[in-house]
DNA sequence: AGGTGTCAAGCGTCC
DNA sequence: GGACGCTTGACACCT
Protein backbone atom coordinates (compact mmCIF):
# COMPACT_ATOMS: atom_id res chain seq x y z
CA UNK A 1 0.00 0.00 0.00
CA UNK A 2 1.42 3.43 -1.07
CA UNK A 3 -0.37 6.73 0.01
CA UNK A 4 -0.08 10.04 -1.87
CA UNK A 5 -1.35 13.41 -2.60
CA UNK A 6 -2.31 14.94 -6.29
CA UNK A 7 -0.38 17.75 -8.19
CA UNK A 8 0.58 20.89 -5.87
CA UNK A 9 2.83 20.84 -2.69
CA UNK A 10 1.57 23.01 -0.40
CA UNK A 11 5.37 22.98 1.95
CA UNK A 12 7.63 23.89 -0.60
CA UNK A 13 7.27 26.76 -2.48
CA UNK A 14 7.24 26.12 -6.21
CA UNK A 15 4.67 24.84 -8.50
CA UNK A 16 4.78 22.20 -11.26
CA UNK A 17 1.75 23.63 -12.30
CA UNK A 18 2.79 27.49 -13.56
CA UNK A 19 1.12 28.38 -16.90
CA UNK A 20 -0.15 31.65 -18.88
CA UNK A 21 -2.74 32.93 -20.32
CA UNK A 22 -3.50 31.65 -23.95
CA UNK A 23 -2.99 35.77 -24.46
CA UNK A 24 0.81 35.76 -23.43
CA UNK A 25 1.79 32.84 -25.57
CA UNK A 26 5.27 32.82 -26.82
CA UNK A 27 7.59 29.67 -27.29
CA UNK A 28 10.18 31.48 -25.38
CA UNK A 29 7.34 31.27 -22.37
CA UNK A 30 6.82 27.84 -23.10
CA UNK A 31 10.21 27.07 -22.74
CA UNK A 32 10.44 28.81 -19.27
CA UNK A 33 8.11 27.27 -18.55
CA UNK A 34 8.50 23.98 -18.93
CA UNK A 35 11.64 24.41 -17.24
CA UNK A 36 10.40 25.61 -14.10
CA UNK A 37 7.53 23.35 -14.32
CA UNK A 38 9.72 20.30 -14.39
CA UNK A 39 12.52 21.72 -11.77
CA UNK A 40 9.67 21.97 -9.27
CA UNK A 41 8.50 18.11 -10.08
CA UNK A 42 12.03 16.91 -9.45
CA UNK A 43 11.77 19.27 -6.07
CA UNK A 44 8.71 17.23 -5.01
CA UNK A 45 9.51 13.87 -5.52
CA UNK A 46 12.60 14.49 -3.57
CA UNK A 47 10.18 15.57 -0.82
CA UNK A 48 8.24 12.92 -1.22
CA UNK A 49 11.13 10.79 -1.28
CA UNK A 50 12.36 12.30 1.63
CA UNK A 51 9.69 11.85 3.57
CA UNK A 52 8.62 8.11 1.95
CA UNK A 53 5.08 9.29 0.39
CA UNK A 54 5.21 6.70 -2.39
CA UNK A 55 2.10 7.40 -4.71
CA UNK A 56 1.76 11.15 -6.72
CA UNK A 57 -0.39 12.46 -9.47
CA UNK A 58 1.37 14.42 -11.74
CA UNK A 59 -0.21 17.79 -13.09
CA UNK A 60 -2.63 18.24 -16.42
CA UNK A 61 -0.77 21.53 -16.57
CA UNK A 62 3.42 20.01 -16.44
CA UNK A 63 3.09 21.33 -20.34
CA UNK A 64 0.64 24.66 -20.56
CA UNK A 65 -1.37 24.49 -23.84
CA UNK A 66 0.21 20.84 -24.56
CA UNK A 67 -2.37 19.52 -26.87
CA UNK A 68 -3.80 23.33 -28.35
CA UNK A 69 -2.86 23.92 -31.91
CA UNK A 70 -1.37 27.38 -30.58
CA UNK A 71 1.72 25.18 -29.42
CA UNK A 72 4.38 23.86 -32.10
CA UNK A 73 7.58 23.99 -29.64
CA UNK A 74 9.04 20.04 -29.78
CA UNK A 75 8.76 19.95 -25.90
CA UNK A 76 9.14 15.95 -26.03
CA UNK A 77 12.32 16.31 -27.79
CA UNK A 78 13.50 19.45 -25.73
CA UNK A 79 12.83 17.75 -22.37
CA UNK A 80 13.80 14.34 -23.31
CA UNK A 81 16.50 14.17 -21.16
CA UNK A 82 14.94 15.37 -18.09
CA UNK A 83 12.07 13.53 -18.76
CA UNK A 84 13.99 10.65 -18.35
CA UNK A 85 15.97 11.42 -15.08
CA UNK A 86 12.80 12.32 -13.44
CA UNK A 87 11.50 8.60 -14.84
CA UNK A 88 14.63 7.17 -13.66
CA UNK A 89 14.48 9.13 -9.78
CA UNK A 90 10.95 8.19 -9.51
CA UNK A 91 11.78 4.07 -10.54
CA UNK A 92 14.44 4.14 -8.32
CA UNK A 93 12.93 4.95 -5.58
CA UNK A 94 9.82 2.58 -6.31
CA UNK A 95 7.14 5.47 -6.58
CA UNK A 96 3.53 4.92 -8.24
CA UNK A 97 2.42 7.48 -10.59
CA UNK A 98 -1.27 8.67 -11.81
CA UNK A 99 -2.68 11.87 -13.85
CA UNK A 100 -5.83 12.48 -14.07
CA UNK A 101 -7.13 14.86 -17.19
CA UNK A 102 -9.80 17.35 -16.67
CA UNK A 103 -13.41 17.83 -17.30
CA UNK A 104 -13.14 18.36 -20.83
CA UNK A 105 -11.30 15.42 -21.68
CA UNK A 106 -14.77 13.46 -22.77
CA UNK A 107 -14.10 9.69 -24.98
CA UNK A 108 -17.65 9.42 -25.08
CA UNK A 109 -18.42 12.96 -26.54
CA UNK A 110 -21.24 13.11 -29.12
CA UNK A 111 -19.34 15.96 -30.40
CA UNK A 112 -16.56 15.02 -32.71
CA UNK A 113 -14.40 17.89 -31.98
CA UNK A 114 -14.60 17.14 -28.37
CA UNK A 115 -13.43 13.83 -29.37
CA UNK A 116 -10.46 14.76 -31.25
CA UNK A 117 -9.25 17.03 -28.78
CA UNK A 118 -9.78 14.51 -26.30
CA UNK A 119 -7.62 12.40 -27.93
CA UNK A 120 -5.31 14.64 -28.65
CA UNK A 121 -5.32 15.28 -24.70
CA UNK A 122 -5.01 11.49 -23.82
CA UNK A 123 -1.77 11.27 -26.26
CA UNK A 124 -0.05 14.17 -23.97
CA UNK A 125 -0.45 12.16 -20.93
CA UNK A 126 0.59 9.24 -22.32
CA UNK A 127 4.05 10.88 -23.22
CA UNK A 128 4.73 12.15 -19.79
CA UNK A 129 4.52 8.62 -18.66
CA UNK A 130 6.47 7.51 -21.72
CA UNK A 131 9.06 9.99 -21.78
CA UNK A 132 9.91 9.05 -18.06
CA UNK A 133 10.19 5.32 -19.30
CA UNK A 134 7.46 4.71 -16.44
CA UNK A 135 5.89 1.01 -17.06
CA UNK A 136 2.02 0.27 -17.38
CA UNK A 137 1.14 0.67 -13.39
CA UNK A 138 1.66 4.28 -14.14
CA UNK A 139 -2.14 5.25 -15.02
CA UNK A 140 -4.02 8.10 -16.86
CA UNK A 141 -7.80 8.32 -14.99
CA UNK A 142 -10.63 9.13 -16.53
CA UNK A 143 -14.27 9.57 -15.68
CA UNK A 144 -16.51 7.58 -18.05
CA UNK A 145 -17.91 11.07 -19.50
CA UNK A 146 -21.45 12.06 -20.19
CA UNK A 147 -24.71 11.15 -20.29
CA UNK A 148 -26.16 12.44 -23.70
CA UNK A 149 -29.64 11.64 -22.56
CA UNK A 150 -28.84 7.79 -23.48
CA UNK A 151 -26.41 5.81 -20.88
CA UNK A 152 -26.44 2.69 -22.66
CA UNK A 153 -25.18 4.19 -25.76
CA UNK A 154 -23.12 6.36 -24.01
CA UNK A 155 -21.01 3.59 -22.07
CA UNK A 156 -21.02 1.88 -25.45
CA UNK A 157 -19.80 4.66 -27.05
CA UNK A 158 -16.91 4.80 -24.23
CA UNK A 159 -15.97 1.11 -24.97
CA UNK A 160 -15.78 1.16 -28.48
CA UNK A 161 -13.34 4.51 -28.60
CA UNK A 162 -11.80 2.94 -25.43
CA UNK A 163 -10.80 -0.35 -27.65
CA UNK A 164 -9.90 1.62 -30.72
CA UNK A 165 -7.48 3.31 -29.13
CA UNK A 166 -3.78 3.54 -29.98
CA UNK A 167 -2.29 1.50 -27.35
CA UNK A 168 0.18 3.30 -25.94
CA UNK A 169 -2.78 5.22 -24.76
CA UNK A 170 -4.74 2.05 -24.20
CA UNK A 171 -2.52 0.32 -21.79
CA UNK A 172 -2.42 3.20 -19.43
CA UNK A 173 -6.21 4.22 -19.22
CA UNK A 174 -8.20 3.36 -16.11
CA UNK A 175 -11.89 4.76 -15.16
CA UNK A 176 -13.03 6.11 -12.12
CA UNK A 177 -16.88 6.79 -10.51
CA UNK A 178 -17.82 9.85 -10.73
CA UNK A 179 -20.75 11.23 -8.11
CA UNK A 180 -23.40 12.26 -10.72
CA UNK A 181 -23.59 10.35 -13.55
CA UNK A 182 -21.23 6.77 -13.87
CA UNK A 183 -21.52 4.78 -10.38
CA UNK A 184 -18.68 1.86 -10.05
CA UNK A 185 -21.55 -0.58 -10.68
CA UNK A 186 -21.33 1.40 -13.92
CA UNK A 187 -17.56 1.51 -14.55
CA UNK A 188 -17.91 -2.42 -13.13
CA UNK A 189 -19.98 -3.12 -15.84
CA UNK A 190 -17.55 -1.34 -18.66
CA UNK A 191 -14.69 -3.15 -17.36
CA UNK A 192 -16.15 -6.16 -18.04
CA UNK A 193 -17.05 -5.95 -21.85
CA UNK A 194 -13.58 -3.47 -22.31
CA UNK A 195 -11.32 -5.04 -19.83
CA UNK A 196 -10.55 -1.49 -18.68
CA UNK A 197 -9.59 -1.82 -14.65
CA UNK A 198 -11.41 0.29 -12.46
CA UNK A 199 -10.15 3.45 -9.97
CA UNK A 200 -12.59 3.13 -6.83
CA UNK A 201 -13.69 6.83 -5.70
CA UNK A 202 -14.53 6.64 -2.04
CA UNK A 203 -16.31 9.76 -1.93
CA UNK A 204 -18.03 9.83 -5.12
CA UNK A 205 -19.08 6.33 -4.04
CA UNK A 206 -20.51 7.78 -0.90
CA UNK A 207 -21.85 10.77 -2.89
CA UNK A 208 -23.73 8.52 -6.07
CA UNK A 209 -24.21 4.66 -5.52
CA UNK A 210 -26.88 1.87 -6.68
CA UNK A 211 -27.19 0.84 -2.81
CA UNK A 212 -23.49 -1.62 -2.85
CA UNK A 213 -21.14 -1.61 0.23
CA UNK A 214 -17.25 -0.30 -0.17
CA UNK A 215 -16.45 -3.89 0.49
CA UNK A 216 -18.09 -5.40 -2.02
CA UNK A 217 -17.35 -2.93 -4.63
CA UNK A 218 -13.53 -3.47 -3.72
CA UNK A 219 -14.04 -6.89 -4.09
CA UNK A 220 -14.94 -6.27 -8.26
CA UNK A 221 -13.03 -3.28 -8.73
CA UNK A 222 -9.12 -5.29 -7.36
CA UNK A 223 -10.01 -8.00 -9.94
CA UNK A 224 -10.43 -5.29 -12.72
CA UNK A 225 -6.60 -4.52 -12.60
CA UNK A 226 -4.41 -7.12 -13.71
CA UNK A 227 -0.55 -7.67 -12.99
CA UNK A 228 0.50 -5.30 -15.47
CA UNK A 229 -1.63 -2.29 -14.07
CA UNK A 230 -0.02 -2.47 -10.64
CA UNK A 231 -2.24 -2.44 -7.64
CA UNK A 232 -5.56 -0.95 -7.53
CA UNK A 233 -6.22 2.91 -6.93
CA UNK A 234 -8.37 4.21 -4.70
CA UNK A 235 -9.37 7.71 -4.33
CA UNK A 236 -10.04 9.02 -0.67
CA UNK A 237 -11.23 12.45 0.31
CA UNK A 238 -13.84 14.17 2.10
CA UNK A 239 -16.79 16.28 2.27
CA UNK A 240 -16.10 19.69 3.50
CA UNK A 241 -17.68 20.12 7.18
CA UNK A 242 -19.55 23.10 5.45
CA UNK A 243 -22.34 21.39 3.78
CA UNK A 244 -21.72 21.95 0.73
CA UNK A 245 -21.86 18.71 -1.61
CA UNK A 246 -19.01 17.86 -3.90
CA UNK A 247 -16.11 20.09 -2.17
CA UNK A 248 -13.31 18.39 -1.00
CA UNK A 249 -12.44 18.84 3.21
CA UNK A 250 -9.36 20.88 3.88
CA UNK A 251 -7.67 18.42 6.12
CA UNK A 252 -8.09 14.30 6.30
CA UNK A 253 -10.03 13.23 9.69
CA UNK A 254 -7.66 10.72 10.89
CA UNK A 255 -10.28 8.94 13.24
CA UNK A 256 -12.77 8.09 9.82
CA UNK A 257 -9.47 7.46 8.03
CA UNK A 258 -8.67 4.53 10.19
CA UNK A 259 -12.07 3.18 10.35
CA UNK A 260 -11.85 3.08 6.55
CA UNK A 261 -8.47 1.41 6.42
CA UNK A 262 -9.52 -1.22 9.36
CA UNK A 263 -13.05 -1.68 7.72
CA UNK A 264 -10.90 -2.39 4.28
CA UNK A 265 -7.85 -4.31 5.81
CA UNK A 266 -8.68 -7.46 3.60
CA UNK A 267 -8.05 -5.17 0.44
CA UNK A 268 -4.05 -4.02 -1.07
CA UNK A 269 -4.25 -1.10 -2.87
CA UNK A 270 -2.51 2.58 -3.37
CA UNK A 271 -4.72 5.25 -1.98
CA UNK A 272 -4.69 8.89 -3.66
CA UNK A 273 -5.33 11.41 -0.93
CA UNK A 274 -7.25 14.44 -2.52
CA UNK A 275 -7.55 16.80 0.37
CA UNK A 276 -6.95 20.60 0.18
CA UNK A 277 -3.77 20.46 2.53
CA UNK A 278 -2.03 17.88 0.68
CA UNK A 279 1.01 16.46 1.74
CA UNK A 280 0.53 17.25 5.21
CA UNK A 281 -2.60 14.67 4.96
CA UNK A 282 -0.68 11.99 3.41
CA UNK A 283 1.73 12.36 5.86
CA UNK A 284 -0.53 12.10 8.76
CA UNK A 285 -2.28 9.10 7.01
CA UNK A 286 1.31 6.96 6.62
CA UNK A 287 1.91 7.86 10.13
CA UNK A 288 -1.75 6.35 10.87
CA UNK A 289 -1.35 3.37 8.64
CA UNK A 290 2.40 2.24 9.81
CA UNK A 291 0.90 2.73 13.82
CA UNK A 292 -0.99 -0.43 13.64
CA UNK A 293 0.17 -3.70 12.05
CA UNK A 294 -2.96 -4.52 11.28
CA UNK A 295 -3.18 -1.87 8.15
CA UNK A 296 0.14 -3.06 6.68
CA UNK A 297 -0.83 -4.88 3.87
CA UNK A 298 0.36 -7.65 1.28
CA UNK A 299 3.76 -6.41 0.46
CA UNK A 300 4.72 -5.17 3.86
CA UNK A 301 4.68 -1.55 3.50
CA UNK A 302 2.32 1.53 3.68
C1' DA B 1 0.54 44.55 -1.89
C1' DG B 2 -3.70 42.79 -2.01
C1' DG B 3 -8.21 41.88 -4.27
C1' DT B 4 -10.74 39.82 -7.91
C1' DG B 5 -12.49 38.60 -12.51
C1' DT B 6 -11.05 35.41 -15.73
C1' DC B 7 -8.96 31.46 -17.88
C1' DA B 8 -8.35 26.48 -23.95
C1' DA B 9 -11.33 23.10 -23.28
C1' DG B 10 -17.83 20.60 -21.27
C1' DC B 11 -21.71 18.55 -19.08
C1' DG B 12 -26.11 18.89 -16.78
C1' DT B 13 -29.82 21.63 -14.98
C1' DC B 14 -32.97 25.12 -15.09
C1' DC B 15 -35.65 28.31 -17.29
C1' DG C 1 -31.10 27.48 -26.75
C1' DG C 2 -28.88 30.50 -23.34
C1' DA C 3 -27.24 31.33 -18.55
C1' DC C 4 -25.28 29.25 -14.79
C1' DG C 5 -23.09 25.96 -11.45
C1' DC C 6 -19.74 22.75 -10.97
C1' DT C 7 -14.32 22.80 -8.80
C1' DT C 8 -9.91 24.62 -8.69
C1' DG C 9 -5.49 27.13 -8.83
C1' DA C 10 -3.10 30.59 -10.94
C1' DC C 11 -2.71 34.51 -14.05
C1' DA C 12 -3.11 39.20 -14.91
C1' DC C 13 -5.14 43.25 -14.39
C1' DC C 14 -7.11 46.42 -11.16
C1' DT C 15 -7.00 49.49 -7.21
Amino acid sequence: MKIGYPCLNRTLSCSSARTFRLRSYSEERLVSTVKNNLECLTNILKYNKDHTILFFRITSDLVPFASHPVNKVPWQRHFRDTFARIGRYIKKHDMRISMHPDQFTLLNSVDRSVLRRSLKELKYHAEILDLMQLDTTAKIQLHVGGVYGDKTASMKRFALRYLRLEPTIRRRLVIENDHRNYSIADCISLSRTTGIPVVFDVFHHRVYNNGEGINPSLNHVCKTWHKRDGLLMVDYSLQKRSGITGQHAESININNFRKFLQSTKSYDFDIMLEIKNKEQSALQAIRCARTDQRFVRGNGHV
